[in-house]
DNA sequence: AGAAGAAAATGACCGTGGTCAATACTTAAA
DNA sequence: TTTAAGTATTGACCACGGTCATTTTCTTCT
C-alpha cells in the first residue's frame, strides 16, 4: 500500500472546500446547501458524501481550520500576564467561534465528539486548547495565577467558561453584557488566587 | 377575548405529546419521527406544526419537563453541605440531561436560546438552576463555600462545569473517568475556598 | 336555529440531506 | 500493452422535516 491516495482525490476535495468557502462568504453558514456545493464544484452529489461523511463534517473541517489558525496565533504569543491580556489574546478565537449561530452549534456538537477514529478537527482544537492554555499555568514559570490546582484543570475550567460566555452571546436575556466582559468576570473568579 | 383557547387544542396537544412519549420509550429520542408521532396521535402532519414550531420544540417540551421535575426535587432538598452531597443531589438531573446524545444536543442548542418570546422550557430550566443553586450559596446562611464572589456568579460557574462534565461523557477520550468524578474535581476547585 | 367570523385541522406538496448499485478511472503487475 | 484489482465518481432515488391553501369545526351574535 505505497500509494493508496490518488491525486484526483485531493483535487476533488479541494474543489469541494473551495466551493463551500465561496458560498459561506456569500450567504453565511446558514445558507450553505450541499446541492449548491456540488454544483459549483462540478461533481456529483455522491462524490460529496464520499469525501465528507455528512454536511456537518464539511462544516467542521472549515470551522476547525479557522479555529486552528486562531489558536496557532495564541500559541505563539507570550503568556498573558493578567486576565485582560488573556481576554485580548482569546478575542480573535472567540470571534471565529461565534461567527454565526449555525457554526457555533456545529462547534458545540463536535466539542466532545464520540469515536476516536472519526475525531473531528474541532475536537482536535479543543484538545489543543488545553495544551496551549496549560502553558500559561505552567508551575515552573512565574505566572500570577492560582497554584492550588494543576494547569490542566485550570485549562479545562477556562475552556468551560469560554464556552459558557460564548453561549450567552446568543441569548437575548444576557447579551446586554458583551461576551468579553462576561468572560473576564468568570476568569477573574477562576484563575486568580483568592484574596 | 374571554375564551381564545379551545378544548380540542389541549386534547390534540396532549395526544401529540403522549404519542411522542410512547415512541421515545420504545426507540429513544434518536428514533423519533414526526410522521410516526402524527400517525399515532391520529392527526395530520400540519397539525403537528400548528402546535410545535418544529421538531426541536417538541423535544424541548419533553426534555424540559423532565429536567424541571428533577430540578424541583433538587429545590426542595436541603442545601448540600459539601461537594459530595452536591454531586449526589445533582445526579438525577445529570442522568436526564445525558439520556442520549440526541437529547443532550437539544439541551445544548436550547441552553442559551434566542428570542424571549419563544423562550424554551429548557432555557427556563437553565434560568431556574441559577436560582436554585444560588440558594446554596446565600451569604446569609452558614455554608462552607467560598464567599469572595457572589452566589449568582458561583451558580453560573457551577452550571458551566456541569455542562462541561456532561459533554465529556460523550467523548470517548475522557469517559474513562465517570462524569460524577469529573464534576467533583471541577467543583472542589470552584466552590471551595482556597486552602 | 341560523349566519358570520375565527380558530383548528387537513394532506398534497416541497426542499434538502443522505444512499447505493452501476460506471469510469487509476495503478501496478504480467 | 494488456489486464486485473482496486479506487473514485455518478445520478437517480429515498427519507424526513416542514409549508400552506383549503376545509372543517367551534363560538358568538341576532
Amino acid at each position: 500500500m505505497n500509494k493508496p491516495v490518488q491525486q484526483r482525490t485531493l483535487k476533488t476535495r479541494a474543489k469541494l472546500l473551495d466551493a463551500a468557502r465561496a458560498i459561506v462568504a456569500e450567504v453565511g453558514y446558514e445558507g450553505l446547501r450541499t446541492d449548491e456545493v456540488v454544483k459549483r464544484a462540478g461533481v456529483a452529489k455522491g462524490t460529496f458524501f464520499a469525501h465528507f461523511s455528512d454536511k456537518d463534517a464539511l462544516l467542521a473541517t472549515m470551522i476547525g481550520a479557522d479555529m486552528a489558525g486562531a489558536l496557532a496565533q495564541i500559541a505563539t504569543a507570550p503568556a498573558p500576564r493578567n486576565v485582560d491580556q488573556m481576554i485580548a489574546l482569546l478575542h480573535p478565537l472567540m470571534e471565529i467561534m461565534t461567527e454565526s449561530r449555525t457554526s457555533f452549534d456545529v462547534i458545540l456538537r463536535h466539542s466532545g465528539v464520540g469515536i476516536i477514529s472519526e475525531i473531528s478537527p474541532i475536537a482536535e482544537c479543543f484538545g489543543q486548547m488545553i495544551e496551549v492554555f496549560g502553558q500559561w499555568f505552567n508551575p515552573a514559570s512565574n505566572h500570577p495565577y492560582r497554584r492550588d490546582i494543576g494547569p490542566e484543570l485550570l485549562s479545562e475550567g477556562l475552556q468551560a467558561f469560554l464556552v459558557q460566555a460564548l453561549a450567552l452571546k446568543f441569548c437575548s436575556l444576557h447579551n446586554a453584557v458583551p461576551a468579553n466582559e462576561r468572560l473576564a468576570t468568570y476568569l477573574r473568579a477562576w484563575v486568580l488566587p483568592a484574596t
